[in-house]
DNA sequence: TCTGCAAAAAGTGTATACAGTTTTTGGCTT
DNA sequence: AAGCCAAAAACTGTATACACTTTTTGCAGA
């Protein structure tokens, strides 16, 4: 195993992680029990770590070492601005150049999403809302967009666990349900509207006023 | 100088030779060598190196180091078509919330880039240019926008190296300076609408359908 | 019992060592 | 002179060592 590999796998270990609320934000990150745990040394746990760091999953603090990211209320405002930005796009285009066969790709998705909400599968249900829209980039043939958009939507799920007031992310797999629809009767603009409106909902369901809500006491219990 | 302060510094500077051309496409970046340069160990040259790639400015061969990125003409039109997405949205905000001092200071810019310009300062042309893009988004207050502008439009000045056909580029101050005229006279859709074709037009006047114009030579001579 | 401080423990930041791979060199053959 | 192979040099990938910083521990004094 080449090294990229190896920190690779260390990188895409941790982010599942974080992505999946299995590290809380705050949560200290000791480069040498991450050694121990993985089974090498610190140097490639280091390298992952920073490349983390540039994904803004985890801060790293001089001399303090690393802990997962506790993103501002302020910083999740900007993400979501950003997600509108690209989604609405992305969302035109699709309409325009979507193959059956792509379109056919979300239904199933949806479909999976209706079924993991039915059978109350919190987390998987979580893992699928997000991945929604990871999908749509991909098909869209733009690696660029996937991996920004990609990036972003990591973010969003520290956010979301952050700044979660009530689980009205219930109702992401509905509106999933009616930008494909809209999608489907290639009514490019309110497809884009409801992209729109999607992301605004799902914006507006967070506090993000609050005055650093879990992650305080996270961080005074690390 | 703490770490980060100390492998961040082998970043930019790496960051500005790359942008600034000073490194070519494909070239060979040797760890040892930046090493006894910066004066520093193999390790922080590495950290610094896995930044770069994670930036796309540089790519990684597994036990064959690492190369100044040479962008496919695929990944440049991606590159644009995501810049296109950001800036028409980044430039209708900008119209609707743009405070006077914030266009004054772009205004500003665009003076600079004509008097480099008149002046045949083609190096101090080429940043200020690409520096408009940034400038902008800076002065939105989104931070999380500017990085990834900031990133994508550093991917541009290798993209332009690479496939550029003429020097059609010189187009863009007189570009700029109509973009920021919409602005001050807060015509929102013909702003955004002189971004989109300004940005088109650049792309337009590189020959992305080339074959890997000079980065086969450059490796190949490396 | 609580506070403060010093010693110890743990952790980060950087350099170096070493194993394995790739590239270069130099000579030998054709 | 051109091509090829083996030895040497150079380079990457990973681990480890060590200096320095932060955190924890434990004890003395109020």
């Amino acid at each position: 195993m080449d090294t990229t590999t190896a920190t690779r796998s260390i990188v895409d270990a941790l982010t599942t992680a974080i992505v999946e609320h299995r590290l809380h934000p705050g949560s200290k990150l000791a480069e040498q029990k991450l050694a121990d745990h993985f089974g090498v040394s610190r140097t490639l746990v280091r390298q992952a770590l920073f490349q983390l760091a540039q994904k803004r999953l985890i801060r790293m603090e001089p001399a303090r070492g690393a802990f997962v990211a506790t993103p501002s209320g302020e910083e999740a405002k900007q993400v979501f601005a950003v997600r509108r930005m690209l989604e609405a796009e992305m969302t035109r285009n699709f309409v325009r150049n979507a193959t059956k066969t792509q379109i056919q790709a979300l239904q199933e998705h949806v479909a999976q999403e209706k079924a993991a909400v039915q059978r109350g599968d919190v987390a998987g249900r979580t893992d699928l809302l997000g991945d929604f829209h990871v999908r749509m980039a991909e098909l869209m043939g733009n690696p660029v967009l996937g991996q920004i958009l990609g990036e972003l939507i990591s973010r969003c799920s520290l956010i979301t666990l952050m700044y979660q007031s009530d689980n009205a992310a219930e109702h992401s797999a509905e509106d999933h349900a009616a930008i494909l629809k809209a999608i489907v009767a290639k009514d490019e603009t309110l497809a884009v509207q409801l992209m729109e409106d999607h992301l605004s909902h799902v914006e507006a369901s967070l506090t993000l006023d609050r005055k650093l809500p879990n992650s305080d006491i996270a961080m005074a219990l690390a």
